[in-house]
DNA sequence: AAATTTATTTAGGCAAACCTAAACTTTAAT
DNA sequence: ATTAAAGTTTAGGTTTGCCTAAATAAATTT
C-alpha cells in the first residue's frame, strides 16, 4: 500500500513521462510537485526499493509495470471523482481539481466501483480525459476536431484545447460542455464556419476559429 | 488547519466526553485511538498549544469551544458521507465506516455543501445518529429504547447499540435497518420478549437483548 | 499512614517527508 | 580539452506522529 506521497510521486511520473515511455527529470519532479529537488532525489530511492520505478541516479526515472498500474489506478479514481463532482454536485471545470486531488487517495476497492456504477461507467472526465477501465486500460477514444465533421455528422464534445475563463465562458453561453451532443446542420464555405445543433435543440454558428479549440468523439 | 491525526484525536475525545462535558482518559483515548498512552499525552500538548482543548496534566482533557466546533464539523462531514455510501452506492452498515473515516478528512467547503445539498439535507445518518448542521448545531431527537415501548406502539429504528458484525447481519435478516417502522404486537412476560411487526408487515419475536440494543423515534 | 498497584508523563528514538547547504555529475561553452 | 554552468545527489537537520522504557503521580489496598 502506497502513501498519499507516494501516489502523487507516482502520478506525476506518469503524466511527466506521457504514459510511462519517456525519462523523467528530478527538476521536472520537483517543479510539479512543489517541492524542492533533493525531496525527489529522497522519494526516487524509496519508490526504486519498493520496485516501483526504474531509478539511474542522475538520469532520471520511469515507471515500472507495477508503477504504471499504479498510476492508473490513481487517474481513474480521480477522474471519476471529477466526474461526481461536476455531474451530480455540480461543480465547474475548473473547481474540481483541488478537491479530486484529495480524493483520489481513499482507500477502498468497494467505492471505486460503487462510484463507478453509480456514474454510469463514464469514459471521459469533465476535462475529456479519459477514464483508465477497472482492468487498468486506457483505451483513448478517437478525437476529430469539430472543424473537421461534415454536414450530418455527429459527434460528443470530449475535450476544449483552450482553457482562458473568457473562452469557458463563452461555451457556457452558448450551452457546450464536455458531454454535449452536436451535430453539423449546415456549412457556410465563405468564412469555413458550421451551423451546429447543440443537445438536438437550438443551433448556434461558430467560427472556424472556435471549431478548431473543440474535439468530439463518435456518440 | 488540523491534520489528519488532530481531527482523529478532536473526534475520539468528543466521542469519550459524550459531547464534551466529561474530561476523557488517557488511557480512553490510547484504546479508542489504536496508539499508545505516551502518544496520546505527546498529542494533547500539542492540542492545547493550539487552543483545542483544555488539558490538566494527570487529570484528563476537555474540548474548548474552539475544539467542540471542529469536532462538530468533522462528524458532521463523517455522517453525510456515510448516508452518501449508504444512499447512493448501496453500502450497508457495516461497510461504511472505515470509508467515512478517510473521507470527513478531506478538506473543502463548498463539497460539503454540495454534498448535504444533494442528499436531501439529511437529519441522521445510517447508523441513527444526528447529523450536526451547517451552523454547528446537534439537535437531538427523543429516543426511546424499543424495549420500552408498549403494545400497539409505534415507532421508526433510529439507532443500534450494537455495531459488531454478527449482530447487524442477524437484522439485516430479519429486515430491520435504520428507518424501518416498527409497531409491537404483543408482550410476552416469561421472558419481556417482544413480538414486533416490521414495516406494516411480518412480525417477528425479540429478545429482550435485541429489544434493548434498538432505539426508535417518534413516527 | 504506608505500601502497592495503576495511570500518566517524560526521555530518548525512529520513520516519513520535507528542507538547506555542500558535494558531485553531466552538459554546454569556451 | 578545459572550464563554467546546470542538474542531481548526499549530508545533516526539522516536524509530525508514533514507539519503548523509565520516572513520577494518583488511586487503592493493607
Ligand atoms: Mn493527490
Ligand atoms: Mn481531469
Ligand atoms: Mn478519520
Ligand atoms: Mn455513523
Amino acid at each position: 500500500m502506497q502513501s498519499t506521497a507516494e501516489e502523487n510521486y507516482i502520478k506525476a511520473i506518469y503524466k511527466l513521462s506521457g504514459g510511462g515511455t519517456n525519462a523523467v527529470s528530478t527538476t521536472g519532479l520537483s517543479e510539479t510537485l512543489q517541492t524542492k529537488p533533493a525531496s525527489v532525489s529522497d522519494m526516487l530511492r524509496k519508490l526504486s526499493a519498493k520496485d516501483l520505478v526504474h531509478y539511474v541516479k542522475y538520469h532520471g526515472v520511469q515507471l515500472t509495470e507495477e508503477g504504471q498500474r499504479v498510476a492508473l489506478k490513481i487517474i481513474r479514481k480521480h477522474r471519476l471523482w471529477e466526474v461526481f463532482l461536476v455531474q451530480k454536485l455540480h461543480f465547474t471545470w475548473d473547481e474540481v481539481h483541488e478537491v479530486a486531488e484529495q480524493m483520489e487517495h481513499v482507500k477502498s476497492e468497494l467505492l471505486i466501483q460503487r462510484l463507478d456504477e453509480f456514474l454510469g461507467h463514464p469514459r471521459i472526465d469533465p476535462h475529456g480525459d479519459p477514464i483508465p477501465t477497472e482492468a487498468g486500460e486506457l483505451r483513448q477514444e478517437e478525437q476529430r476536431v469539430l472543424a473537421s465533421l461534415a454536414v450530418e455528422q455527429k459527434g460528443v464534445v470530449c475535450r476544449v484545447k483552450d482553457s482562458q475563463p473568457a473562452f469557458l465562458q463563452y461555451l457556457n453561453r452558448v450551452g457546450i460542455q464536455i458531454g454535449t451532443q452536436l451535430q453539423v446542420v449546415d456549412k457556410i464555405p465563405y468564412d469555413n464556419s458550421l451551423e451546429i445543433s447543440i443537445d438536438k435543440s437550438k443551433s448556434v454558428i461558430l467560427s472556424s476559429d472556435v471549431l478548431e479549440k473543440i474535439f468530439v468523439i463518435n456518440p
